[in-house]
DNA sequence: AAGATAGCCAACCGCTGTCGC
DNA sequence: AGCGACAGCGGTTGGCTATCT
């Protein structure tokens, strides 16, 4: 570890005095920094290269722009970290005229707040009654788990294609596509198990999934965050099923069939969500997943894994939305989130966070809008939710 | 008016990655 | 391959200021 370097040479610390920042801005401006860690000599100033050099970036670089941050920039800035997390610096590097430092202060004293204050979690961007629906969700799981392990309803077999069926045909999970790197042998017939496997099933991009039922659950809670609708997650505790629910009087409302029976195959509650784009009528659905149904046998559901495939891609549940794969994303954030692109900060003042929005999205993923939209607009909107819900989905992108 | 508290922000610290020798 | 120097990054600290009691 060693002492700091301001030690060796009884250098200074602490606030810069204005004759120190006029000889490091001489100094920077005649010659360049160079080697940061001769500059102090050079330059005579009695402090260290890692001050100096923090010094200029944060401070008497002339590129920088000073001043408070507009509500532009904020909002930019709550975009950029539900994408990036705490990349300070990635952020900043999209934010001209902004350091890391400064934003990374804005985060800490202003932003986190007000997020909080809107009932978003600053960390994950989900909204915190879900996070606590989260919780639930999990906490029964675990029971469920429980019982399952001691019932003789859910005996499971498992032989070599990892198909494993219930003695009493309740329930059938066909596994033929499971990875094979995925341990089956202790697959548990439980809530949770079905999450992994449906959202599996549901993400378009290849990468492996670690989190499924995170996934799913930050998928909820995106698409409560981003399309202003209440989808969350519950149990009928009268039934210990779960119960997916989407409740929104104001713009996104979707209305299923939600009698599942034995014989009634329900392919994906989301694929059913996305499907009826009709019934934005403001009532509630809950889509109740019934442990004895045959959920499961559903061909809709193969793991979106190495065997992905194009007819995967069809129940996409934003099939207006162009594949993530298909679209680097540096690309993306270059081309549509730098000021002066195709995307103003003014466009993108669509704040997120707000209550209300004035963009409603149909459950096809194309967008009614009160007003008049530009195409390329509407297009950045979609995208922005994409990728969020995919970086919420994976963590980070790499 | 004075002390306590909270908020903000500049700067520091420690770690990691990269590069050259 | 190993080492040291350096740059860069993110977390944390400490001091200043504003507000509250």
């Amino acid at each position: 570890m060693g002492r700091p370097c301001c030690y060796k040479k009884k250098l200074r610390k602490g606030l810069w005095c204005p004759e120190e920042d006029e000889k490091l801005i001489n100094h920077v401006t005649k010659y360049g920094h160079g080697c940061w860690s001769s500059v102090p000599k050079l330059a005579a100033l009695q402090r260290c290269g890692k001050s100096c050099r923090l010094r200029w970036i944060n401070y008497l670089r002339p590129d920088l722009k000073r001043g408070t941050f507009s509500q532009q920039e904020e909002n930019l800035i709550i975009q950029l970290h539900s994408l990036l997390g705490n990349k300070w610096s990635q952020i900043a590097s999209r934010l001209p005229g902004r350091t890391d430092n400064e934003i990374k202060n804005l985060w800490n004293s202003s932003i986190k707040k007000k997020l909080r204050q809107k009932g978003i979690d600053p960390n994950t961007h989900k909204l915190l009654s879900v996070i606590e629906n989260e919780e639930k969700v999990s906490a029964i799981s675990m029971n469920i788990e429980k019982v399952s392990e001691g019932s003789s309803e859910l005996n499971i077999i498992e032989d070599s294609n990892y198909r494993i069926k219930s003695k009493s045909s309740l329930v059938t999970m066909t596994m033929d596509n499971y990875p094979s790197n995925t341990t089956t042998s202790a697959a548990p017939l439980t809530h949770k198990f079905f999450l992994e496997r449906f959202v599996t099933t549901h993400e378009t991009s290849t990468a492996s999934c670690n989190k499924p039922l995170d996934q799913l659950t930050s998928y909820l809670s995106f698409e409560k965050l981003n399309y202003g609708s209440n989808i969350g997650l519950s149990i009928n505790s009268n039934t210990n099923n779960l119960l997916l629910n989407s409740k929104n009087s104001e713009m996104f409302t979707h209305q299923v069939n939600s009698s599942i029976t034995n014989d009634n195959i329900l392919t994906s509650p989301i694929a059913a969500i996305a499907s009826n784009d009709s019934m934005r009528n403001g009532s509630s659905t809950s889509i109740e997943l019934q442990r004895n149904s045959s959920f499961f046998d559903s061909n809709a559901f193969s793991w979106g894994t190495a065997d992905y495939d194009k007819s995967e891609k069809e129940v996409n549940i934003h099939p207006s939305v162009p594949d993530p794969d298909d679209i680097k994303w540096s690309e993306y954030l270059h081309t549509q989130l730098l000021p002066g692109n195709a995307i103003t900060n003014d466009q993108i003042t669509q704040d997120l966070y707000s209550a209300k929005s004035s963009i409603q999205f149909t459950t096809q993923g194309s967008l009614l809008q009160n007003q008049q939209q530009q195409p390329s607009l509407q297009t950045a909107n979609i995208y922005n939710k994409h990728y969020q819900r995919i970086s919420d989905s994976f963590g980070q992108f790499s």
